[in-house]
RNA sequence: GCCCAGGUAGCUCAGUUGGUAGAGCAGGGGACUGAAAAUCCCCGUGUCGGCGGUUCAAUUCCGUCCCUGGGCA
């Protein structure tokens, strides 16, 4: 077995449906890996089959940790997730198994491995307030208050950007401090002794494409509605994250038989390829890979892959 | 066969009282420091169905043909 250096963190990273679940599952056979999940939707429960969470006998063959851990109902974050991961990798660690992150959620890695200003967590009291507050008097009348409370902040984020307006409200309101000045402190960084070694799947677009196509209808065949459907059924408050992830308002739609499935479907597979693209502009300009491979993942791909980076 | 409606961007459509046209969606590019599968910004030349005619000028008016709906036979 291939034994990568002590302090060897992988990160695999890539669009959705590029194939990071299936390079991370090869790598942790090769090396005794254990898997980490970076995305931001594959944490939550109740949404197994739309987020493409790995099955059970995937998860009998490695360890694999912080997949579907939250419910739907508790939010996770960039901070929070970012606790949670440095704990798994430490975890793994302890197990004898090399750490192997795979996700598709770039702002979570970039926390994590190239750090993340130490602001502290705001009172959910203070959250809803402000939200309550930008609902009350829309884009541009809140713009004008946060000018007045920090204007560095308003300068910096457009009046037609609701959440990055109100993230900068709630840290002022929270804190006494702006995101600006949070920004001037020494982040908090990962743990010295990790080095990470990052690998991003960026494929063809074409082949991407497809591949979200092939899979978003391979889930449909796995219950995707029923899962919609249970989800929405719980009646959480539809700006909970995990209400957002892709498919579920259209897939529930279907279901409940309020739009026919073909169009629930063809909806879902649009918004996955604009999300995918969102996310490769991310990977390629605002995070630090190693190495990258302009392949859809398939068996001989895989291979290649894991030769040149082992 | 006749009568209506339509034929404009990849799709759905707007529009031009005659001076060669623009929205939404799709698609492309970009931003991104704590709900990021989120949020936001930028990018629109296309035989205006074909061929004739009128006109300085036709996608626009006229004729004719073709195609697609709907109606009448």
């Amino acid at each position: 077995m291939a034994r990568p250096a002590t302090g060897t963190v992988f990160v695999i990273c890539g669009p959705t449906a590029s194939g990071k679940s299936a390079l991370a599952l090869a790598l942790a056979k090769r090396v005794g890996g254990g898997i980490i999940n970076a995305d931001s939707m594959q944490v939550y429960r109740g949404l197994e089959i739309l987020t493409a969470q790995p099955s059970a006998a995937e998860r009998a063959l490695v360890p694999h940790f912080l997949y579907g851990i939250l419910d739907p109902a508790d939010p996770c974050s960039a901070g929070r997730w970012r606790e949670l991961a440095l704990a798994a990798i430490a975890g793994a660690r302890d197990a004898g198994r090399v750490p192997i992150l795979c996700g598709g959620t770039g702002l979570y890695l970039r926390a994590l491995m190239q750090g993340i200003a130490p602001v502290p967590a705001i009172p959910e009291s203070v959250r809803a307030a402000v939200r309550a507050r930008h609902a009350e008097l829309g884009n541009e009348a809140f713009h004008a208050e946060l000018a007045r409370r920090d204007p560095d902040g308003a300068a910096a984020v457009r009046p037609t950007d609701p959440q990055r307006m109100v993230r900068a409200m709630e840290v002022i309101e929270a804190t006494g401090l702006s995101l600006a000045r949070w920004r001037a402190l020494p982040a908090d960084a990962p743990p010295a002794g990790l080095a990470f070694r990052t690998v991003l799947l960026d494929p063809p677009r074409e082949a991407l494409y497809a591949a979200i196509e092939a899979r978003l209808r391979g889930m449909v065949d796995a219950g995707a509605l029923a899962e919609a459907a249970a989800l929405v059924g719980r009646g959480f408050d539809p700006d909970l994250p995990a209400m957002k992830a892709l498919g579920v308002a259209e897939l529930a739609r279907a279901a409940a038989g309020d739009m026919p499935l073909e169009q629930a479907v063809m909806r879902a597979v649009t918004l996955s390829r604009n999300y995918a693209k969102r996310q490769v502009t991310w990977f390629r300009r605002q995070l630090i890979t190693d190495f990258s491979f302009n392949e859809q993942l398939s068996e001989s791909i895989c291979e290649k892959i894991l030769s040149e980076i082992l």
